[in-house]
DNA sequence: TTATGGATCTTCT
DNA sequence: GAAGATCCATAAA
């Protein structure tokens, strides 16, 4: 499914060149409960609906931006989450926005890769057609062996859904230390990406 | 090493 | 009013 994962996602500004490796996508499709689109169609998430081929960047938790790319023909609301990045191009970049030194946090988590990539509130809805944003293949193949899929992250309904999909052992995935899934349904949910 | 709380936008009950 | 496709600094163990 996923023919997405192990792309580049480009993104430029003026002259600089911001780059990395999709290494984990979250897959949100139609009517499923986790999905923004759910319950129709509301002014957030309005992009969800249209042609794919186009950006949703919504923002959540009052502080943060997620990037996501709508794959789905027009009224088929679906996207998939980009969740982590291998950083490639514009590094220094990267550091100075997310304001840190340490590589592996510069892209590994949704809001973390918006923050590095300058993904706001203005490239919602935009086409990734090769402007400020879009996605490139450089050739890099992704062996099937090395796709691993989970449950998706930070969700408590649409649980049952295996659509978190990752590229095994690579250091940028989100969420390497115990992670807790859920903390008011009675029981803790912990995961490794190791 | 693990847990908690804060930031404070958008949508739905 | 509450919860959420989050992250980070700080506190406790």
């Amino acid at each position: 499914m996923p023919e997405i994962l192990g792309k580049i996602l480009v993104r430029t500004i003026g002259k600089r060149l911001l780059s990395g490796r999709i290494v984990e996508l979250e897959a949100y499709i139609g009517n499923d409960a986790a999905s923004h689109a759910a319950r129709g169609l509301t002014e957030r998430n309005k992009v969800m609906f249209e042609a794919g081929g186009v950006s949703y960047v919504y923002f959540t938790y009052g502080m943060h931006f997620c990037f996501n790319i709508v794959t789905e023909k027009t009224g088929f609301p679906a996207a998939l989450l980009v969740r982590a990045l291998e950083p490639i191009d514009g590094i220094s970049v990267m550091k100075k926005s997310r304001k840190t030194e340490a590589m592996r946090n510069l892209t590994n988590g949704p809001a973390k890769l918006c923050q590095a990539l300058q993904i706001g509130r203005d490239l919602n809805g935009v086409k990734l057609d090769g402007k400020s944003l879009f996605i490139a293949d450089d050739g890099f193949v992704v062996d099937q062996k090395d796709i691993g899929c989970s449950t998706r992250i930070g969700i408590r309904v649409g649980t049952d859904k295996k659509w978190r999909f990752f590229l095994k052992g690579n250091e940028f995935v989100s969420g390497s230390y115990a992670r807790i899934l859920t903390s008011n349904s009675g029981f803790l949910i912990r995961e490794r990406t190791d």
